[in-house]
DNA sequence: CATGAACCTGAGGGAGCCCTCAACTTTGTA
DNA sequence: TACAAAGTTGAGGGCTCCCTCAGGTTCATG
């Protein structure tokens, strides 16, 4: 859209970069409640500036996400146009994991450790749908066990996040291995009865919109 | 032990029943990084009271867990007298997490999302224990998957552990569903090499020591 | 250049939580 | 009952992070 808001003056798009540069960086490493000050620090700008840019957290994550999680679309599409569906729905899950793995802030998002605002769900939203068709090819060719559903898949990620954060720092790729086991109990010849229903859409929206305690 | 140390006085031995009573109440409702003010208040007593009986957040988890996961001993006692070894395991995991479920302190505590005194790590190492002992029983029968190692237990409980919190408030039951899943990745005929070896113990260790980010 | 608009700055007030300590109150004992 | 020891209280100082805004600085334009 580009609107008719006229053009930043020099210093302030240089700021602007700075202060997006450096919050990518401190979210990565930090996690989506890392206090602006860093940021700001980091960018060589004062606090005032960043709120000047950025008058909310949430509009840093707006500025952050979406082209981050562009890269999540990429690694859908091409998850979907694998002849085997189960592994496109396996390498899809493995590089989603892999983003995880290296952005913490991308993990507290996904995860949803966070309320995000509504661009930002948006793009959780598109992926979602990618997530919906990996999971409904790979059960119609029957690989995927047949009472996963894709709701399911918010679990694999909470699980997933959780043991990423803790792995990060000492043994950073351990989360596959934890993925793998994960994995071979959703193969539809692995499936026991699980007894209990997925979530509805309405728990999922309720859990998506709740704070995080 | 017991030692000498006299007895409280009345009015002190009140005040401190109240304080537990309250941390208890506290640390399941809202994790172990609760304020001290807001338990202080519910046992109707000041904060100076609590860093009287309390001087340390510690102190007060070592009041509180070594008796809670006393029932873990018991569960898993039960479990390693299955005649099944499969079904034992799989009885005490579940055990384990409805214990997670009700009470979001033991989860915190388990999840070692926050650092722990000496007298709640050996608890802790305690129940790891068992655990060995019901993996070796497990992997023994041939029903738990061969490259299945009690580290691995670890990964476990930090996945559903995120996942119990998350869904707890809406949907109480949906972590079994999970876990179901989650197991039948674990039995043997499920398995599909994972080509990433385990935690270490001296990982598992760094991980355990670690601040919680 | 000069000038006004755009932008930057950082001290400072607010909020939540931590923990301490001097003054006060209660208890148990003689 | 009287008194010392034991226990309680809550205001207050410290910390970290939030966010604002009056005053100073830099840029773009004529």
């Amino acid at each position: 859209m580009t609107t008719g808001t006229r053009p930043l003056r020099a210093d302030a798009a240089r700021n602007r970069d700075r202060l997006l540069a450096a919050a990518g960086e401190v979210f990565a490493e930090r996690g989506l409640d890392a206090p602006l000050e860093e940021i700001a620090r980091r960018a060589g700008v004062s606090i005032g500036t960043l709120y000047n840019h950025f008058p909310a957290r949430d509009d840093l994550f707006d500025a952050i996400f979406p082209p981050r999680m562009a890269v999540l679309d990429a690694a859908a599409q091409e998850a979907l146009a694998d002849p085997d569906p189960w592994s496109g729905f396996a390498a899809f899950t493995e590089a989603l994991f892999a983003l995880h793995a290296e952005d913490r802030g991308l993990n507290d998002a996904l995860a949803q450790r966070v309320p995000l605002s509504p661009e930002v769900v948006e793009a959780c939203h598109r992926c979602f749908a990618y997530i919906e068709r990996l999971v409904a090819r790979a059960k119609e060719s029957g690989q995927l066990r047949a009472d996963f559903e894709a709701a399911d898949y918010a679990a694999l990620i909470w699980s997933m996040s959780q043991v990423i954060r803790e792995t990060a720092g000492v043994a950073p790729q351990v989360w596959r291995r934890c993925l793998g086991f994960f994995l071979d109990g959703l193969r539809a010849g692995a499936a026991h009865p699980v007894g209990v229903p997925g979530l509805t859409p309405e728990q999922l929206a309720r859990i998506m919109a709740a704070p995080p305690a």
